[in-house]
DNA sequence: TTGTAAATGTAACAAATGTTACAGATTAAG
DNA sequence: CTTAATCTGTAACATTTGTTACATTTACAA
C-alpha cells in the first residue's frame, strides 16, 4: 500500500504485508503539500505523527529576533520531529517549510501510541529512533563543552582513532568543513592546527593525519 | 510488593496491585550494592534496565586522559542511562559508581521490551522519559551554541521573561551559579553584565532584572 | 551588633579566537 | 593542459574571554 515506509526506521523488520494489515487497524490520513507551505510553527503543540513520504521537508530554527538560525532537511521516508511526540514539552521545535510539493502521512497521537502497543517492532523501531536522537544530542553536548580549538582537535582525532585503532587517520572532510563543525572559523583552525604541528603532536596533511606523540593528544583533554 | 516504584516516572499511573501483577509476568531480579561499589562502565554494552530503589548512585563522565569531568547523581526511584538501553550505540556513556549502599532491579532488555508491549502505561510512560531526555539535550545544545557571554545573558534573560510575560525577572541564582551554568568565569560573566548594563539594556541587581531596552536585548540574538 | 563567609565589582594583563585580506596550492572540469 | 573554483597557509590586528588578585558589599549566624 505505502511501499515507500517500509524503508522508513519506524517500520523496518514488516513486510509489506504486515504493513498493509496494520494500516487497515490505525487510522491515518495522506496529506499533500505544496513548495513552500508551511506545515508547523515552532511552539504548535505536536498531537500527531508526521511521516514524510515523498518531497523534502525544512526545518528552521528561528531565534528571539526572528531570524533563521539554523536550517536542517528531511528527505523521505523519515518522521518529522519523531523526539517531540512524546515528552514533557511536546512543542514544535522548529518551523517546518516544504521545500518541493510532496506528501505526508498524518497518524493522531492516540492512534499512533495504539499502533505501538498492537505491533511491538514498530514499538522498538521507534524506541530506537528516539534513543537515536538522544545519543546524538548526548554527544554533541560533549564536543560542544569542550573548550579550545585544541581541544575539539584533540577530541575529534581521538575520536576517529578509537574506530581505527591505528596512529594514522583518514580524513574525509575540508578544514572548512571541520571548522564549521567545530563552531570555529577557517582560519583559527588552520592556524591552531599548525601550531600542534610544530609541538609535534601530529601531522595533518590533505587526507590523513599521522599522530607523533599520542600522549600529548591524550593530555590536551586533561584537566 | 515494590512500592517505591508506584513514585517512579517509569510506572506512573498504575495502581500498587498493577504493578505486582506486572512482576508476576516479567522476569526481573533485585540486586544490592555497597558504597564505592562500581556497577557499570562506560562503554558497556546496555543489555538491561536498571531501576534505582534504593541509595545514590553517581555518574561520572571520564575523558580520554582517564579524568573525570561531569558527575551526575541518581536519587530512587529513578531508571539508570534510560535513554542508552536502545538506539543504535546502547553503550553506558558514564561510569556509575554507589555513593551509599542500596539496591536495583535488573530488568533484562528482552524482558523489558516484552513489558513494554504488555503494559502500554509503562510504555508511554518510558517514551515520555526518553523523549524528555532527548528534549532537555536540545534545548541544552540551543544554549551551547550561543557563542559570546552576552548572547547567552541575552537568551537567558529572554527565557525567562517568556514564562513571566512582563520586563521584569526574578532570579534565584547568584552569578556564581550563572556562570557555572553557562561554562564561563565569574569575573567575565560580571563584566559583561556591567558593559550591558552600561548600554542600558537592563539593569542587574542581587535578586531581579528590569529589561529597559528589550529591542536591544532581542537585537544581540539577531544574526 | 559584630564577625565571617559568600557574593560581587573591578582592574591589569594574558591567552584564545575572530576578522579581514591576500597568496599559494590543489582539485576538478573542460 | 589550462582554467576556474575551492581549499589552505599566513599575517596583522581587533575582540572576547580567561586569569589573578584584591576591594567592596551583602547575608547570616553568633
Amino acid at each position: 500500500m505505502y511501499p515507500i515506509l517500509l524503508n522508513s526506521p519506524l517500520f523496518r523488520g514488516l513486510t509489506l504485508e504486515e504493513l498493509t494489515l496494520l494500516f487497515s487497524q490505525v487510522k491515518h490520513q495522506i496529506r499533500h503539500f505544496r513548495t513552500g507551505e508551511l506545515l508547523a510553527q515552532a511552539g504548535d503543540p505536536v498531537d500527531k505523527a508526521i511521516l514524510l513520504m515523498e518531497g523534502r521537508l525544512q526545518g528552521e530554527m528561528v531565534d528571539f529576533a526572528g531570524n533563521s538560525l539554523k536550517i536542517e532537511e528531511l528527505d523521505p521516508p523519515q518522521m518529522v520531529a519523531a523526539a517531540f511526540l512524546y515528552g514533557p514539552k511536546s512543542k514544535f521545535p522548529v518551523f517546518l517549510n516544504a521545500k518541493t510539493d510532496g506528501k505526508i502521512m498524518i497518524i493522531l497521537k492516540k492512534e499512533f501510541t495504539d499502533m505501538l502497543s498492537l505491533e511491538s517492532r514498530v514499538m522498538v523501531n521507534y524506541i530506537n529512533i528516539v534513543s537515536g536522537k538522544a545519543q546524538f544530542l548526548s554527544g554533541k553536548i560533549t564536543f560542544l563543552s569542550l573548550r579550545t580549538i585544541k581541544e575539539k582537535i584533540a577530541y575529534y582525532i581521538l575520536q576517529m582513532v578509537k574506530s581505527g585503532g591505528n596512529n594514522y587517520v583518514a580524513i574525509d572532510q575540508t578544514q572548512t568543513n571541520l571548522a564549521e563543525l567545530f563552531g570555529v572559523t577557517r582560519p583559527s583552525l588552520s592556524r591552531t592546527i599548525q601550531e600542534m604541528e610544530k609541538q609535534d603532536i601530529f601531522t595533518w596533511s590533505r587526507d590523513n593525519i599521522v599522530i607523533k606523540d599520542l600522549k600529548k593528544l591524550n593530555s590536551i583533554l586533561g584537566r
